[in-house]
DNA sequence: ATTGAATATAATAATATTTGAATACTTATA
DNA sequence: TATAAGTATTCAAATATTATTATATTCAAT
C-alpha cells in the first residue's frame, strides 16, 4: 500500500476539480481560452462566484491568466487536469455510466 | 461553455476521491484487492476511519466489497476511477511536477 | 480626472466534511 | 453459548467549503 504523503497532493487537485462549477469552467476552457465574463454570461452565475472559482483554480496552479485590455483570459496550464478532462468528456460522450 | 448539471456527477465522483487517505487507499487497491485490516495496518489509521472512508466510496460505486469468511475483500469497480488513477500512478512514477 | 466595463477581494452566514470514540454487528471456532 | 477477529455504524466536535453581498481594483476612453 502507497504512503499517503505521497497522494496528498493529487488528492488536493483532484477535490479542486471535484466541483460542479469549477468543473464546468474547466471544461469550457478545455475548448477554448475565455475571460471571466464570458462564463458568467455563458453559465448565468454571479461574476464574484465565478471569479472565486477561477481564483481557486489558480491557487493551485490549474489554470493560467494573461491580461488583454481589460480583460483577462484563463486557459489551462496543468496537463494531468488537461488529461483527466479529456477522460471525462470522452466518457460522456460515449454515456457511460460506471467508467 | 458546457452546461453545469452535465459535470455534476463527474464532480462529485472527483471530490469523493480527492482525499489524501481515500486516494491512498484506492491507489493501493489498483494494485490488489485487500480487507479493511490490510489497509489500516498498513496506514497506520483507525480501523473505523479506514471502514468509514471505504464506505464513502461503495455509496459512489467506486469500488465494490465481496465477503470472504470474516474478512471483506475490497476491489475499484469504476473503470474511469481507474484510468484517472493510472494517470495519477504514470505521473507520480515520471516524477512530473506540472504535467 | 471621471466614467464604465471587467475583474478581484473581503467578510460572513450557511452548509458540508472529517475525525475519533464508543458501540454494534457478523462469522468462525471452541 | 462464549469468545475473538474483522468490520460497520453512530454521534458530536472540530474544521473546511460555499455562496452571497458589498466593496475595491484595473484599464481604456472621453
Amino acid at each position: 500500500m502507497k504512503d499517503i504523503k505521497k497522494f496528498e497532493n493529487y488528492a488536493d487537485l483532484l477535490k479542486v476539480i471535484g466541483h460542479p462549477l469549477r468543473l464546468t469552467i474547466l471544461a469550457g476552457l478545455l475548448e477554448r481560452k475565455s475571460c471571466v465574463k464570458d462564463i458568467w454570461d455563458c453559465l448565468g452565475l454571479p461574476q464574484a462566484t465565478v471569479s472565486q472559482h477561477l481564483s481557486i483554480l489558480k491557487n493551485k496552479n490549474i489554470i493560467r491568466s494573461k491580461k488583454v485590455g481589460v480583460k483577462r483570459e484563463y486557459s489551462i496550464e496543468n496537463e494531468l487536469i488537461k488529461n483527466i478532462l479529456k477522460l471525462l468528456v470522452k466518457e460522456g460522450e460515449n454515456g457511460n455510466k460506471n467508467g
